[in-house]
DNA sequence: CGATAGGTTGAGTCGCATCAACCGGGGTGG
DNA sequence: CCACCCCGGTTGATGCGACTCAACCTATCG
């Protein structure tokens, strides 16, 4: 059960059979629980384990020498934080909880038993790195050539898209646990200046957001600004609904 | 022979065996000649194939609706573009030339083929898509958090660092094929303040670069306003020279 | 009830974009 | 052989988007 958003994500991949179900259900043992800003991987860190996020969010970011950050992912319940790390060395970055989080930490060895043993999920991972492969590159699209509020708009398409995928949305509002200042350490801007755009799109009657949740107002016109375009999912946004929208003009 | 800046890069990742290294030869059958600015991906495309890039340098690019363009990940000598992307259905960006290019078509079915038979060749392959990974992460915190000449001085550092891996720099100078336009679509910026910055960096004595060749003239100083750090590629920089560098001050 | 975190507002500044013109070199055609 | 063009680079003027600094407001919590 308490893998199901888990399974639930990795099923946009691939068909599971019970047992894959099961065997994944394995895999995890007890959970931590971690506050907002705790982390669960840090700098360096050689990665002998992967996370699986159960519930919370949580982002990776990357802080350069003068204290300047970044947040280069949003992990989202039901994401498996780098699910092919133990390729590597050692990790440049930190993963960390934005919100209260319920984390399943797997070792490594786990991994490699499960993706030998069952192509299916072993495809099914794949798939979803390379999922992350192409959502990195939007965000690069949005901070080289988006404005402030293409960018905030894009974002909140990404993540309606990506929770309605597992079920935690109708892809038309969600709760919204992020401060405004980790929506300007993921668009790249000022705090104070996402709160202006904010309060601009709010005004334009694309959105409300207010006691930490989210509503789309006006689905047309929010992901016209944004420039969104569910190809760059992959098959994540399957179960978006395709909504009549109410085109402007 | 044709193949080698491909195996060389590759051999970064693994250690390949005589037999490893004929497999991949032989996957290498006509190469394809391109003039810059010819595709060899366009958006929308079934990847049924995966391209080598013997020589030249290429891009991916994505296209906004009105026309703003920004390249998401550079491609050089030696480097296989996207792996695995037929594990994928389609395919929302573009890959093209941006100097005249040699490059190997191989067909999705030899790469499952070749990756089935030798486990050593896929986890390379594997392995050069978690680097990718890395490096569109340290992208975005370019475009999100650093200024134009920081944004400029990491990418001269990033490719350098790849060039010498494939042993075409020796970690200090290189050809530079790039125009100052292509410049501004990888740094998100526009080619008249890429130019001002490019200046600058002169005068601040960083670098050289005339005729289309890049001359490093302080390693130290540009990598400090770089802030670049070679642990996120991950082995790929093994071979970059460890220069005795000036620090100024 | 003070402390703190998150949000809001205003004023001033700066980095970078935009528009527009100009320059130099290499290729091309008459 | 020269006139021309086009591309890439350079320069100047001007404007805007976003940043910084700083204050203040509100809700929540110990």
């Amino acid at each position: 059960m308490i893998a199901s958003p888990f399974i639930r994500k990795l099923e946009h991949f691939a068909l599971l059979s019970t047992e894959d179900r099961r065997r994944i259900e394995a895999l995890i043992g007890r959970a931590t629980f971690l506050a907002p800003h705790e982390h669960f991987v840090r700098p360096g860190d050689d990665p002998r384990s992967v996370h699986i996020l159960l519930d919370g969010w949580a982002c990776r970011y990357k802080t350069l020498p003068d204290g300047r950050r970044q947040i280069v992912s949003l992990f989202l319940p039901g994401d498996m934080c780098d699910p092919y790390v133990f390729l590597l060395d050692a990790v440049d970055y930190a993963i960390g909880a934005l919100t209260p989080c319920t984390v399943a930490k797997v070792p490594a060895r786990s991994i490699r038993e499960l993706t030998a043993d069952r192509p299916h999920i072993a495809e099914a991972l794949w798939w979803q790195t390379l999922v992350e492969l192409d959502l990195q590159r939007e965000k690069i699209v949005s901070l080289g050539r988006r404005n402030a509020k293409e960018r905030i708009a894009h974002l909140f398409c990404e993540v309606l898209a990506r929770l309605a995928a597992v079920g935690w949305s109708n892809g038309t509002d969600c709760d919204w646990p992020l401060t405004q200042a980790d929506l300007a350490d993921i668009t790249g801007l000022s705090t104070v200046h996402v709160n202006r755009s904010l309060q601009e799109m709010r005004n334009d009657g694309l959105i409300e957001l207010h006691n930490r949740h989210l509503v789309v107002r006006d689905h047309g016109g929010l992901r016209e600004t944004a420039m969104f375009d569910t190809i760059h999912l992959h098959g994540l946004a399957a179960e978006t609904p395709r909504t009549p929208t109410t085109e402007p003009g």
